[in-house]
DNA sequence: CACGTTTTCGACCAGTAGGCGAAAACCCCG
DNA sequence: CGGGGTTTTCGCCTACTGGTCGAAAACGTG
């Protein structure tokens, strides 16, 4: 029984949530567009082979963020002897454009071309828990480049959740997690003027929440911006 | 490369969250306790397969909860011959106590026993994730009764998180989420008296959460208990 | 220098959870 | 049968959060 890793490799362009694709060449499911992945080897586990295999596509160091997915183990999902896929979220800051292989290439989310085995249904699984992960975490730093207009956070946001996000609220929710750290620096006005933006960067200082808030929290905790995200 | 399927089963008993374990009668790792589980059979999908292997251990009816965990891979985590393993946490409400295999016994989570492989990791992990969605699921449920007091509710909860809950803020919140609802009948006070608690059952007329609360939400889509809980 | 544009900030409101403390409902005992 | 102990239940208050709105700040352009 084979056993494949796949990893959905998202990343914001514009006002739209994108996913590195790979054309098939071969048979089976020839030209339909695939899932960056392959075989995992004897001597690494899950995590090494869709990093190993990643960068094959994309510089690694590029790789702002990684994590399982789900199993995905459908007996018939591809044809032919059975392959179970290990599958992983990726995300790329939005600032860098990878050099990439001819037969790679970003295609929004939104519209996905013609999609070889079940790999249509991990895209969607992975913008889901994005989409999820984007409140209660601070992924979505990994989306955006060193340093950022809170504008250039919004869209980010907004472009991963589908709907637009105040950068009022964005901001003071960021800021009461301690999360965002002013560079002082500002960035220059668009072409059609208006106040200069002020840079910000991801504060390391802040809370790390990698897990969700607890709701029900430990007596005497305080409130949930005083920090009680799980490690 | 083999793979295998392996499930951290979990029950509140009084104080305390145990888990399901199996004593290994053969080498390797012989009368060390592992994690019910087994190989994966190519006509299975994984939580089919965890499902049947669980059946032998206990009513599969009265698992109220099965959801895929991560996967575990690294290439020397059991000796001899590969094998990928994916981890499922399950959840059994504290009323029934199934019959089950003679080597099978629950442990207190807390003093885990000699445990075999990396099946003490796994079961870190379960803890782990229940905590973590107690609070913003409604997978509690899952560890009680059909019909349950407050209080029940509440010393489940406490056993699970690991500290006190108070029963006042638990009822509100869960009521706020419509997920509570009366049965009309009462439960008979303790040896030492006090007052009759009220029944309730777990109303599915309610707000399903299975996934976080999303923190920053679609404009005009009101608060966070007005049930934007995604799905 | 008035105007449009974009960012930034402050204020207000509704809703949420945490923390009491009092009242209710029961048992037991004298 | 009434008082004391026990447990549940309910109401009130506070702190804090996120959503919304509008005004002020800071820039370019005509």
């Amino acid at each position: 029984m084979g056993h494949e890793v796949l990893a959905a490799v998202l990343r914001v362009r514009g006002a739209s949530l994108q996913v590195m694709l790979w054309e098939r060449a071969r048979e089976p499911h020839a030209h339909r567009w695939s899932l960056p992945g392959g075989e995992l080897r004897v001597d690494e586990d899950v995590e090494s082979s869709i990093r190993r295999q990643l960068a094959e596509k994309v510089d690694v160091r590029q790789l702002s963020h990684v994590e399982q997915l789900a199993v995905f183990s459908a007996p018939d999902r591809v044809p032919g002897p059975r392959v179970v896929a290990t599958a992983f979220l990726g995300l790329v800051p939005s600032d860098v454009d990878p050099e990439r292989p001819a037969d790679t290439e970003w295609h929004c989310v939104e519209k996905l071309p013609a999609m070889a085995f079940d790999h249509a249904s991990i895209v969607d699984r992975a913008r889901h828990r994005l989409g999820s992960k984007l409140s209660y975490t601070n992924v979505g730093f990994a989306l955006a480049p060193p340093e950022f207009t809170i504008s250039l956070l919004r869209d980010h946001y907004s472009a991963a959740l589908g709907y637009r996000v105040s950068a009022t609220n964005l901001q003071r929710v960021l800021s009461r997690r301690l999360l965002l750290e002013p560079t002082g620096g500002t960035a220059p006005p668009g072409p059609s003027g208006g106040r200069p933006a002020a840079l910000f960067r991801f504060s390391a200082k802040g809370i790390k929440v990698t897990d969700p808030f607890a709701v029900l929290r430990p007596p005497g905790s305080g409130r949930p911006a005083g920090g009680s995200g799980t490690t």
